[in-house]
DNA sequence: CTTATTTACCATACCTCAAG
DNA sequence: CTTGAGGTATGGTAAATAAG
């Protein structure tokens, strides 16, 4: 702006070349006042400012160098207010780094889970998009690109996903604060590599048995209420001997032993759920007699988070030194010195560090092989959904369905056990 | 020193909930 | 019933530490 001229010159230069916005052509958003004011006179800084109001009523100022970039920003303004993709231009230059943080100081999840979002922003989000301004991110290329670098660092697609999904969270907040048009996570061009979908493989019983007959002594009533109750390994860590109905024929998962970061907590089981599984009359005498050879030994943890209030249960199954097994130890310890004994992995060869096993071969093996031994004796899904403690039966189906006795073979069973029978009736 | 155990942290499968 | 988003427990390795 030259020297010597008013504002109120430019005031009028301004709304003789721009008429006033008809107010009924823009009555379904907030922006209605736009103009240019000099902001100085001293011929430093910007010298154009564009004014308007945003979509929830706030007043915003920009400033430009040239009347021709302010022009041409107010113009923006108004499509972007009107279709609704506009956003607060100063925030917008914030990192992804910066709001990231923010987005994990607004979680409130669990103590498990907010260690893995820490980490996997740190490591897969943080490392290669942090330093990138939000408002660049609004491009699905830079997206799937970043996706494409995962791939390549060879991580499963189960995995790959669950980064994307907190990714996309993310920016799915900084669109619902403003600052993002809308989330490229959602586009349709952004394409995550496609999972087989694993299909559960039970252990043959033999194989169950002969991993149990491998456990420590102390432990080998654990594995069989394992695989005879299904429970998972955090709650056979916590379970007492006050849940065990030997009358009524019926054990009661009522808690875990969980890890927060390295602190030992009981804790309700997976989902907040508590439940009761028939016990066998077998696994009720193993129980029995573990009980004779192993008393219950009182542990005391605080509950749910490690400064919780102390609990104390006489829990049947402890390490050599009465505490409640740490998972780690006992999976790294215990239960691998079992799947060697059981021939399900060789021994460790001289010099090598660790004892190799694959991932579908911990614990939780005994627990799918209860699956497959109920559901190939016909017990129904929905029974064994509770037993297991799924909120879901359509989730034990998905999980499990492949194992359902097919009805060809259950077809082909009825009629041959009707045959014994006949035979059996016409001997008699 | 070598080997065993524990700790710290990361990857992955498991699981819930509710909307479509 | 299916599916997507959100969340949690289990499986695992390497570094740190203790024990032999």
């Amino acid at each position: 702006m030259p020297r010597g001229t008013s504002l109120a010159d430019v005031y009028d230069r301004w709304h003789k070349s721009h008429p006033k916005p008809d107010e009924t052509q823009c009555s379904e958003h907030k922006s209605r006042t736009r103009r240019m004011v000099p902001t100085s006179d001293h011929g430093i800084g910007k010298r154009w400012q564009v004014r308007y109001r945003d979509l929830e009523g706030h007043q915003r100022k920009e400033n430009f160098h040239t009347r021709a970039e302010a022009d041409k920003r107010a113009a923006e303004v108004d499509v972007e207010i009107r279709s609704g993709s506009y956003v607060v231009p100063a925030e917008t230059k914030q990192t992804l780094g910066a709001y990231a943080q923010k987005w994990l100081d607004a979680n409130s999840v669990g103590p498990t889970t907010a260690l893995r979002y820490e980490a996997t922003v740190r490591n897969h989000i943080v490392a290669h998009l942090g330093r990138r301004e939000l408002r660049s991110l609004n491009r699905p290329s830079v997206v799937q690109g970043w996706i494409r670098t995962l791939q390549d660092g060879g991580f499963e697609v189960s995995t790959i996903e669950g980064i994307f999904d907190i990714f996309s969270s993310i920016l799915g907040m900084a669109v619902e604060d403003g600052l993002l048009p809308k989330n490229p996570c959602k586009s349709k061009s952004v394409k995550l590599p496609t999972a087989t979908k694993k299909k559960i493989v039970p252990w043959s019983l033999e194989r169950v048995r002969a991993v149990i007959n491998g456990l420590p002594e102390r432990f080998q009533a654990g594995g069989k209420l394992a695989f005879g109750c299904g429970l998972r390994q955090g709650e056979i860590f916590g379970f007492a001997v006050e849940d065990i109905d030997f009358r009524g024929g019926w054990i009661h998962v009522n808690r875990q032993v969980r890890l927060v970061g390295t602190k030992p907590v009981f804790a309700l089981p997976k989902g907040n759920r508590i439940r009761s599984v028939p016990l066998s009359a077998q696994l009720a005498a193993a129980l029995k007699a573990h009980i004779r050879r192993f008393p219950p030994t009182a542990v005391t943890l605080p509950w749910a988070k490690p400064d919780g209030e102390p609990k104390t249960f006489r829990l049947l199954f402890v390490d050599e030194k009465g505490r409640a097994y740490n998972r780690s130890v006992f999976n790294m310890g215990a239960w691998k010195r079992a799947l060697v004994a059981a021939d399900v992995i060789p021994p460790r060869k001289r010099g090598a560090r660790y004892l190799q096993a694959a991932p579908e071969d911990g614990m939780h093996a005994l627990r799918h092989a209860y699956a497959s031994v109920l559901l190939d004796a016909g017990e129904s899904i929905k029974a064994l959904s509770e037993y297991l403690g799924h909120s879901d039966p359509g989730f034990t189906l998905r999980t499990y369905t492949h194992l359902l006795p097919s009805s060809e073979s259950r077809t082909r069973k009825t009629i041959d056990d009707a045959f014994r029978e006949a035979e059996a009736e016409a001997e008699a």
